[in-house]
DNA sequence: CAAATATGTAAAGCATACTTTACAATGAGG
DNA sequence: CCTCATTGTAAAGTATGCTTTACATATTTG
């Protein structure tokens, strides 16, 4: 699954530390969603969406294939 | 987290296990969620939101504490 | 009631999510 | 160039999600 999470942190000028530090997770993890090494929790994802100010929809791109 | 998973899959008439079967999961695995035991993961998440055509927000009531 | 269908639960095992520690590579500013 | 902040990556460990097998307990239907 793909994510915008880089391009919207970005848009916030924030780092992947101080992203993970908002979110409550280490910066790897942060790092390892941006390179879409794995999927977070749903969670997470709702934490995410909360932080970023996007529906879970408009972060993360289901691709049923 | 809490879900409205029973409620809306009651409102299509399925059983457990057909539920299970269009989601491609286990019927342990539905039975687990609608009880609350664990969340989805996210990529099953949104397999739920597609069958149930609901969005994710409309299932899954985030509590942040 | 009897039989069949649906739901709840448990244990053991595998896969994925996330952590900590640690170090290497990249990039920006003095 | 030097330094510092940022990003990438690896290994080992813990926690969570999901599977299969199996059995017990409803609930429905003939």
């Amino acid at each position: 699954m793909e994510n915008r999470i880089q391009e919207l942190r970005k848009a916030q000028n924030w780092s992947q530390a101080e992203f993970a530090t908002r979110l409550g997770v280490s910066r790897q993890t942060v790092n390892a969603l941006e390179r879409g090494r794995y999927d977070p929790s749903l969670p997470l994802a709702f934490k995410i969406s909360t932080i970023l100010a996007q529906p879970i929809e408009g972060i993360f791109i289901y691709d049923p294939s």
